[in-house]
DNA sequence: TGCAAATGGTTACAGATGAAACTATAACGA
DNA sequence: TCGTTATAGTTTCATCTGTAACCATTTGCA
């Protein structure tokens, strides 16, 4: 009979790790999801413009590591929702001059102190130790 | 002026991990997609048939996490691809019966090797107090 | 200048995904 | 034994996502 060495799944670090994160993302987004409609993508650059505003679309896509068009969408609902303030750039018709409209503060503000809380969850089970070394591993092989 | 306390995207452990699994599945899934025409659902499903086979598509769903709808898409399309056989259960008719055909057991031998080559490839950034630490913190927080 | 290539952003299409409804069969309890 | 409930699996629908094509504007260069 041949030998086949079928894969341990449940031991693959890849399957692993996208278990985990789907785990940890899903947790947070039906939150936010539920309050405030809002879905990850749309949470990710409202997160971005928080810190960084103005930007264009293109920098919150880098920013977010979201590809364009997924921004254009998140973008599109979020000034519907009268949360992103979008203007034109005055030297480049191109670019849009994107912020966080009041409301979108508000919405933000809303959420950001449970994102954290879910995070502290998530930390508050390991070691001091393990949380150093998963920031170093993350450093390592995700490098923002 | 208020206070808003912008969320680090960059630094918010979630988001890190999300971006990990997310570069580390499409690396894999991309190998094995333009090759073989699999997706990723479908080679989870081909990993634990090959471990545990015969299963049930309930038993399936419950090794790779995935809902009983994504299973059953999954195997229909490798049941018409002839890399998975389907029977019906005999003490219950409801159940499948399934397992990876001769077919499916070449593309598993082809495609698991790869899979482990891409995993040594991510583990040989890291040291090896890493890699003990990282499977101590992926027990903790994502148990299979 | 003026025209090709590059850039910012949106739209269109096709495939993937999740929730809920549905079919068929089996298990349970009066 | 009959009727209710539970289970295995599929289908449906609405939404999401990625890729490619597209439009408008700007840049680069002959």
């Amino acid at each position: 009979m041949t030998e086949h060495a079928p894969l341990k799944l449940e031991r693959f670090l890849p399957y692993r790790l996208s278990i985990l994160s789907n785990t940890v993302s899903q947790a947070i987004a039906r939150e936010y999801q539920q309050e405030f409609g809002l879905s990850m993508t749309e949470w990710r650059v409202m997160a971005v413009l928080a810190r960084f505003e103005p930007l264009s679309a293109r920098e919150v896509a880098e920013h977010t590591a979201m590809d364009k068009v997924a921004v254009s969408r998140a973008l599109s609902r979020l000034v519907d929702a009268g949360r992103v303030d979008r203007e034109r750039h005055d030297g480049d018709r191109r670019r849009s001059v994107l912020r966080l409209s009041e409301e979108g503060w508000r919405v933000h503000d809303a959420v950001a102190p449970r994102a954290r809380k879910h995070e502290r969850e998530m930390l508050a089970q390991l070691t001091t130790e393990e949380i150093d070394v998963l920031a170093r591993i993350l450093d390592k092989l995700a490098p923002v």
